[in-house]
DNA sequence: ATTGCATCATAACAGTTATTATGTATGTAA
DNA sequence: TTACATACATAATAACTGTTATGATGCAAT
């Protein structure tokens, strides 16, 4: 009945729909909030749209948690596009932190698949390889940016990489808790300062 | 019938045994599985208990939330004790991040509560007030630092406070995800790095 | 026209949740 | 002994959970 007021292939992005419904009630409420019914109100339907199109509410979350994980890898493939300097670097971490809306869902979430993943085992691998990756890539960029002299040369691209990504997560945490508190100059001074030490 | 298996006075401590098993479980399984029945079933009775010295199982959250805060508090006096260095701060952090057992269950059980919070409102001002506190604390022990010439004269003590603070929460949450990844002693070379740029 | 498939709604199911009320020992004080 | 509070266990309750089965609707192809 419902359904004659959707347009046609609406099937396709429907999936869509349901994961983007399942993020955003996770982000507001809390992942144990997030029921099917839950989520199924928050898309204006009922819990059949999910099972229809979803076997489990685990094969849901494992594709929300997958879409957060692709999100990242997609804004850092923009930052790698030609020569970027040390301020790209600052730039594209500000822009990732939770500023905007959008990444202040995408953090919520991942902080509470984070927390949750701690008890189960299958979905804790997820983040354990999400982290490695994030890490190479970091160490990798670190090398290069040594390379091309825009950092001291006899830095350690591994550890650099360490560092920022745990300061990048503290950030992110500290943010979402108490945002007037580290707005966005805040957080420029202390990647700026976290840099001080390795500029040439 | 099984409190005669329990010598007088436990009265007292009954309470703390009931908090110190919801946080137990809540590191262990997670805030979503610390059920009243879980939490009773870690201390080896009924729920009949756990609704005899607390009203609701937020009230019990609340206590199990409170006595992680009193214990980095406790932590942070005993540092304070005396003249302390750079190197004694090192140390402090490091015996603060999850390395041992204890450490671990506080770490979890906080980072529960810190994802949890952010769609609740009551519990979230506790975090705020927290951090603030912690804030206070790092910046004032860096202008000590300072005033002794332990550290540059010329440094930002409030900067230093939250670059600290983010960083430090950041390697927690790596921590716990991988621990073979962040060991001891490369907690130590993250935190020699970031107070490299400050050492007089 | 009818068959069939995709897309949902509805309802029932068994399990779990926190809460509450009630019962039952045990110890203490009068 | 009697009276009474402490310290639990037990059980019932209503609400909520994910899953599943069953229908209903509309479109597309035969």
């Amino acid at each position: 009945m419902r359904a004659a007021s959707r347009t046609v292939a609406d099937g396709q992005n429907r999936r869509a729909e349901v994961v983007a419904a399942t993020r955003r009630v996770i982000a507001r409420d809390g992942l144990d909030k997030a029921s099917m019914r839950a989520i199924a109100q928050e898309l204006g339907c009922t819990t059949g749209v999910l099972t229809h199109y979803f076997r489990d509410k685990e094969a849901m979350l494992d594709v929300v948690l997958a879409e957060i994980v692709a999100g990242v890898d997609d804004r850092r493939r923009r930052l790698l596009s030609g020569d970027y300097g040390l301020a790209d670097v600052i730039d594209y971490l500000c822009d990732t932190l939770p500023n905007s809306d959008d990444q202040i869902e995408w953090w919520k979430a991942w902080l509470a698949f984070t927390s949750a993943s701690f008890g189960a085992g299958r979905r804790g691998t997820t983040h354990t390889r999400f982290y490695d990756q994030l890490r190479r890539n970091w160490e990798s960029s670190f090398r290069e940016l040594a390379a091309r002299g825009e950092i001291r040369a006899d830095i350690d691209p591994a550890l650099e990489g360490d560092s920022l990504l745990a300061l990048l997560d503290g950030m992110g945490v500290q943010i979402l808790i108490s945002p007037d508190k580290l707005p966005r100059d805040r957080q420029r001074a202390i990647l700026t300062r976290h840099f001080s030490s390795i500029v040439p």
